[in-house]
DNA sequence: GTTCCGTGCAA
DNA sequence: TATTGCACGGAAC
């Protein structure tokens, strides 16, 4: 009986089924003839024949730069540029949109290619006869005479130490711009290499000649190469008035400037950069078009001229940056040339032997750390996280499944072999970060290690360094770079400069006091915040600190401390970095910042003062912007307020917002707000102190550059932030060095003594106090 | 090949 | 939930 309905029921549910087929199918051919909208394949997605729901391109995981070039196609097709190039829209797909992209970005380069020869202004100037060259000499000359400015840049064959100019253009005042090839593939007459390095030469390096270039340095690297130094006549960089001008543009290429800039000085033009013209091969350049190469080059350096010269009409309206600009940045550009062209002498012996070592050491780990913690990469932070959360099961106390050294340190309490990745780390890093790859980076033509330095590399005003980064060696790497027979690397630096700065400039008696009377800085401090006797707060002082109940040695404390409120450090990461408690750790600062009311004061008003201009000053005039901060500390103030009237009480600095009996939402947005506010006002304190020290490191090293012009075989290497480094023959004398010395104490006066510390060395990284080089002489090194 | 992320080095 | 940087290796596209 059952069996009889069961078999009922199971032909019913056949039937059903069947249907359900049907309509499927219907659906699925529905679907297939279905064409979805122009709409729906961009934004909102369309069922497909399978019956899934194809999503829009945009509702794709894109990146940044592919999510511009879909937008770009997705405009050009609207616009009729090009065709869709598919029959259906159904095969309109992400990577076909991408390849349109390629299509669209030809056409659009041949599309200019073809006009700017066309319309190749009557200004422009290619020149390949001796008769133009003439001519170009003679505009070089008028232009010398009448300090007229003089725009140059060159062409190149890449931007390696191995490549070489192909050419070279100049615009004048008189609105002549030309370009001179001497390298290009090309069935067009050039002149010689030789043949024009000579006149050029003699016109480039006329002492006086006011040379405008953007990113200079590069181009009198280049010209280096033919013979010719213009660093001395570099009057004005583009690029570092751009960024004295506006240190937090997104771009310092020539082109982007001039496209975001151009309507202030007359310059309409959407212009194409040197990659979406080329490629990225120079060598299309250099075989390109001649009429092409010419209306490219010329443009370059007519623009310059004409961006230099609005530039200088912006600085005259700041006359402070008008003073930063020539009186620091445009003399520091030639310091930087000499650092870039010199370099370091490298130890190629000790190099080699020291990556063996190393490599046997790194091999050793890698098979202990396989055996105990499987076979993974152990460079994969990813690997490492599954092996130690998933497969070990150890505690995630970072709360974030980290594997960096910090958690690392921690979890090796209950897991000591985690020590062996730490030392894997640390050995690899140094291997193949440092001694395996420095030593081949060496310049081919002088065997030395260069690297770059960059003025403008911060928004401070601190240099940076790149290719290598001389800047952040590691202790043991700086082991690879040698004095050559018959010299010593000398380091001369400021003795806590930043401090010093602060202390000046704040006016603050109390910090000045311990520089005034040449005691101890943070034992003093730590004497004046804990009422402490000076003596007891002397680091050979192990036993006060412990009776009077302070949770760490205070002097220790105070070094904290001191950088703490220089960087506005938050009062939980400080006891954190203390090891001490929160309370402990506000307590602490409230101690500090009471025992030194004017350096609070001083840093209230700098907070204040980018509170109502959006920018800071630094010692010298420079400006740090915060664009927006008006508004963001606006906002902050009046969620204070509120929140107060809400209390009945004033909102402390030390309240813990989630705690108060406010709304949740309110509490989110002045979280938000406050995190910000806060940033800014840390970056503005800091700004000012690291911004103003770095002023002084750079008036020093235009001083210092002078003084080595008049000592034979003197070098200065490179800067560190707070230090100089020098390669100086080991015939100098004692009173040569501290007159080296001098000038970088006697840079700038402050309020408070400025103190260099200076060390001899035959390696970087071993050096001993030069007071202790001159009592027992060369024996120091062995 | 490019780009992002995690990590780690310096003052 | 600390300022300013740059380089490397892995991973995803």
């Amino acid at each position: 009986m059952f069996d009889i309905f069961g078999n009922f029921e199971q032909d019913l549910e056949k039937e059903k089924k069947a249907m359900e087929r049907v309509k499927e199918a219907e659906i699925k051919k529905k679907a297939k003839q279905y064409e979805p909208s122009w709409e729906e394949v961009w934004i909102t997605g369309y069922p497909t024949s399978t019956g899934n729901h194809k999503k829009g391109i945009f509702q794709t995981k894109i990146t940044g730069k592919d999510a511009e070039r879909l937008k770009a196609v997705k405009t050009a097709i609207e616009n009729e540029e090009i065709g869709t190039e598919v029959e259906s829209l159904k095969k309109f797909s992400k990577s076909h949109a991408l390849n349109l992209y390629k299509k669209l970005m030809e056409i659009r380069r041949a599309e200019i290619i073809k006009e700017y020869i066309e319309n190749m202004p009557d200004n422009y100037h290619l020149i390949n006869t001796h008769e133009q060259m003439e001519w170009v000499e003679n505009m070089l000359d008028v232009a010398y005479v009448n300090g007229q400015y003089v725009g140059l840049d060159t062409e190149t064959t890449g931007v390696e130490w191995v490549d070489r100019t192909v050419g070279v253009s100049i615009s004048f005042m008189n609105d002549t711009h030309v370009y001179i090839p001497y390298g290009h593939v090309t069935d067009v007459p050039q002149l010689t290499q030789g043949f024009v390095s000579k006149k050029l030469k003699k016109h480039l390096e006329r002492q006086g000649i006011k040379l405008i270039l953007h990113n200079s340095k590069f181009d009198a690297h280049m010209l280096l190469k033919d013979g010719i130094n213009i660093r001395e006549n570099i009057f004005a960089d583009t690029m570092v008035i751009q960024a004295i001008l506006n240190e937090n543009e997104e771009s310092f290429a020539l082109k982007n400037i001039a496209n975001k800039y151009g309507r202030f000085f007359n310059y309409h033009d959407e212009s194409l950069t040197f990659e979406e013209l080329f490629g990225k091969n120079p060598q299309n350049f250099i075989e390109a078009d001649m009429r092409l190469a010419t209306y490219y080059a010329s443009k370059d350096t007519h623009l310059t001229l004409l961006l230099f010269q609005w530039q200088l009409s912006m600085m005259e309206k700041q006359p402070n940056l008008k003073s930063v600009y020539f009186d620091i940045e445009q003399k520091i550009t030639p310091v930087c040339i000499d650092m870039e062209d010199i370099g370091f002498d490298v130890d190629f012996h000790f190099g080699e032997e020291y990556k063996n070592e190393l490599q046997r050491q790194v091999d050793d780990l890698e098979v202990k750390i396989k055996k105990v913690f499987g076979d993974i990469n152990i460079n994969s932070s990813q690997q490492l996280q599954a092996v130690l959360y998933d497969k070990m099961k150890l505690e995630d106390v970072s709360g974030k499944r980290s594997a960096d050294a910090k958690t690392l340190k921690k979890l090796a309490k209950k897991e000591p072999r985690i020590k062996l990745i730490l030392d894997y780390r640390e050995l690899k890093k140094l291997l193949s970060t440092y001694i395996e790859p420095l030593p081949q980076k060496v310049r081919p033509d002088t065997k030395r290690l260069t690297g770059v330095f960059n003025q403008i590399g911060t928004v401070t005003g601190r240099f940076s360094s790149k290719d290598p980064n001389l800047q952040n060696l590691p202790y043991k790497a700086r082991h690879l770079f040698k004095a050559p027979e018959g010299f010593l690397i000398y380091g001369i630096d400021y003795s806590q400069i930043e401090p010093r700065t602060l202390a000046s400039m704040s006016g603050d008696s109390g910090l000045r006091h311990p520089y005034l009377e040449g005691i101890d800085l943070y034992a003093t401090l730590a004497s004046n915040t804990f009422g402490l006797e000076y003596e007891a707060c002397l680091e050979k002082d192990d036993e006060t600190w412990r009776k009077s109940g302070l949770p760490k040695h205070p002097r220790k404390m105070m070094k904290v401390g001191l950088l703490a409120s220089m960087y506005g450090i938050s009062v939980p990461s400080l006891g954190e970095s203390l090891g001490i408690s929160v309370a402990e750790a506000q307590k602490f600062m409230d101690d500090f910042y009471k025992a030194y009311p004017r350096m609070t004061e001083w840093m209230d008003e700098v907070v204040k003062f980018a509170e109502e201009n959006s920018y800071v000053l630094t010692l010298h005039g420079r400006k740090r912007r915060f664009i927006g901060f008006k508004e963001t500390a606006r906002q902050y103030h009046a969620y204070v307020r509120r929140i107060s009237n809400l209390l009945g009480r004033k909102l402390e600095d030390s309240d813990n917002i989630w705690r108060l009996e406010i709304p949740r939402d309110l509490k989110r947005k002045f979280w938000d707000v406050k995190k910000e506010y806060s940033r800014v006002a840390r970056q503005a304190v800091n700004a000012v102190i690291q911004g103003s020290a770095s002023e002084i490191m750079k008036i020093a090293m235009i001083k210092v550059r002078e003084y080595l012009k008049t000592k034979e075989g003197w070098k200065l290497l490179a800067t560190i932030h707070d230090e100089l480094l020098f390669e100086i023959p080991v015939t100098a004398t004692e009173q040569e060095i501290r007159e080296l010395e001098a000038i970088m104490i006697d840079a700038v006066k402050l309020e408070v003594p400025i103190k260099c510390d200076v060390e001899t060395a035959q390696v970087w990284g071993k050096g001993v106090p030069f007071a202790e080089y001159l009592e027992k002489g060369m024996e120091v090194f062995a």
